[in-house]
DNA sequence: ACAGTTAGGAACTGATCGGTACAAAACACG
DNA sequence: CGTGTTTTGTACCGATCAGTTCCTAACTGT
């Protein structure tokens, strides 16, 4: 009945989060989505309602696409808990060498609109949370950490957590390299429980 | 020679500063900073030339009025150095429980114009600099980090920096109190050297 | 083939953005 | 008491913002 989508909404969707990605919410304009997503104010807006309904759908996408991955990585990834970690670290730190600078979605969100709408912060801590519990599950896993309290292993989860936050944020900064590098390599001695 | 300015550029420079450290970079517009400065466009145009010229300055400002104070709570603060470190953490978390939830106006650039401004990228970079050298000040003088090597206090310094500015950003983007402190308690164990 | 329904696209809306032009006002100096 | 100089306030600028309107195009079910 009536006339089909000329386009694919999870294209368009996958579309608009690289354009979200790399503006952040309030620099993507809706003239920077239509051409990032290749269709019209009409289409977007009868598919989509309106620019937070599309970043909200887009939060989403990005839990399937970056945020569940990386938690994957920590609760499920090669190696032991520790080497996991010192991966996904060690990834944040590669990102801009290789050119990579617009960050983690979610932290730019964090660091945006998150501050004034409760819809967006909802979502955004819940997926933090998530993560959170990604760095719980890897420090259970690691055999450096074996001994410790759970409490502890909780608190540290949250620190590798702020941490991931934070050096994401500066990454998209233009922070120099040498910078993050210092930060990561701090992670590597702390989680491999070496004396720092 | 000339009809005197009515205001204090100085306190205007304040009111602008906690205009962007409430709002950010972007969301303080024009209206809403005259309105929070009590000057019209003519004196503020006249005053500081542009929005970006006025921000710089706010910058310069908050460097003297909150960045230079916490370098010096780290490197000449009450106690050992462990302890100073300890008071910068706790005093970030203890802002959200009494409602201040604005956070750093320096985390805030560093997530938003610094990723596409090269002159705020700059400034930015040059105070969290400040900052970093500031942890490390503090871990020299740490009778918990005297054994280390310098290295790996370097190393440190650049982990509680990044640790700084992604507790603020998680602080302004109202992340749980919890979440919050979590991390706050795991970096008093880390920099006490507790087996964590 | 035609009616019903929905997508697409362009023109348009009012609001707001940062910034400018300019005249009136207020002072210092002679 | 002017005169020159600077500030102040307001009206205005074009650009852009997110969002709406509305007509046409394209399809489906009968």
């Amino acid at each position: 009945m009536a006339r089909p989508r000329e386009f694919d909404t999870e294209v368009a969707l996958t579309d608009a989060m690289n354009v979200f990605w790399q503006h952040g919410y309030d620099a993507a304009s809706l003239s920077v989505l239509l051409k990032g997503m290749g269709l019209t104010r009409g289409s977007l807006y009868k598919a989509f309602v309106d620019k937070k309904s599309l970043f909200l759908k887009v939060l989403k996408r990005y839990e399937v696409e970056a945020v569940d991955p990386a938690v994957a990585l920590l609760t499920t990834g090669p190696g032991d808990g520790t080497e996991r970690i010192n991966a996904l670290f060690n990834g944040v730190a590669a990102a801009p060498r290789s050119g990579d600078q617009k960050g983690c979605l979610l932290c730019s969100a964090a660091a945006g609109p998150s501050a004034t709408d409760t819809d967006i912060s909802e979502v955004v801590h819940l997926q933090l949370r998530k993560m959170s519990q990604g760095f719980y599950v890897a420090l259970t896993q690691s055999k450096a950490h074996a001994g410790t309290k759970d409490q502890d292993r909780r608190d540290l989860a949250g620190l590798l957590l702020s941490q991931y936050v934070g050096l994401r944020v500066m990454v998209k900064s233009n922070a120099p390299i040498e910078a993050i590098q210092e930060s990561v390599d701090a992670i590597t001695k702390l989680v491999c429980r070496q004396d720092i």
